[in-house]
DNA sequence: TGGAAACCCTGTAGCAGCTACAGAGTCAAG
DNA sequence: CTTGACTCTGTAGCTGCTACAGGGTTTCCA
């Protein structure tokens, strides 16, 4: 099948097909005559399991672990089992800032009485005070992104 | 105070104050004879203030908005609410989506019965099945992230 | 048979929000 | 006068794609 019928039937995008090629995620398929991509159903099932792990929100890094496991089958799964206790513990450890972070915001938000105006805004006055000797939290560990862009694709971009 | 003091005095980086000032989010400062960047007090309340709206996930937009409303004191602050009602809208979502995607994550780790090899290993099997017909769910609306690399600093880039 | 539509190719640039250099200049202390 | 700490500009890189531009190929239909 040519990359157009393997994108349909696997929900993906062509271009995040070449993409997993360029990555080495998905084999070079044989090409036709004219150079099109020829793909077999072994291509169609390696995607699929791709593109489940990333609906699953896992890395293109921990989906390569996967695969090797997967294509070296004396190992043993116990790797398996790791990798996904610790994207389980990424999920759980995502989940628990963004409920932090919703605390915070609600706070914030009842910090402003209705219709005044912007320069005594309690929430604008907030953001500008709370900052100054907080803990601005950088740099934790963890794969599990923010608040914005969730699973799959990301937000549309602007087009021109 | 010259860029290194605002930095360690707001806990940012000196590329962080740089980039901020190209994307048009903090004033140039006036420079000193040597060409080096002066700020003030206006400037560290500034960063401040963004910086704290990025630990509260928010984007450079959606901040960009709040700081358009802080410099216009004649707006009423019924946007600013509005705003953050919105993105209090993105967290839940996305606390939503985490919370299904955990779920599904466990499920999954309950397939794997202990130390098969991973041939047969319930998860990769799993893994490679489901996909197939599943709706693997994308695009959807909302600016908060997946399961990787939460607020502040993602995680580090493997260096050479 | 001809020509348009639908498909495919490679290559490159862009998205967010920074971070990390390279290669240079500036400044204060000893 | 040198050393080291600081700063400057500019550019490339990170993730996981997406969106062109500028071509070639296939297929369908009249």
């Amino acid at each position: 099948m040519k990359i157009g019928e393997l994108a349909s039937q696997t929900n993906s995008r062509i271009e995040t097909i070449r993409y997993y090629e360029r990555e080495g995620m998905l084999p070079d398929p044989r090409r036709s005559e004219g150079n099109y991509r020829i793909y077999d159903d072994t291509h169609s099932e390696r995607l699929s399991f791709i593109r489940h792990c990333r609906s699953l929100d896992m890395t293109l890094d921990e989906i390569r672990v996967l695969l090797r496991l997967k294509d070296a089958p004396t190992q043993n799964c116990r790797e398996v089992n790791d990798l996904l206790d610790q994207h389980i513990g990424h999920v759980a450890r995502r989940i628990k800032e963004l409920r932090q972070l919703q605390k915070q915001l609600k706070g914030l938000r009842e910090t402003c009485l209705g219709a005044q105006d912007a320069q005594h805004c309690g929430i604008l006055n907030e953001l500008t005070q709370i900052a100054r000797g907080s803990t601005t939290a950088q740099s934790r560990e963890g794969h599990v992104h923010g608040a914005h862009g969730g699973s799959g694709v990301r937000s549309a971009h602007r087009r021109k």
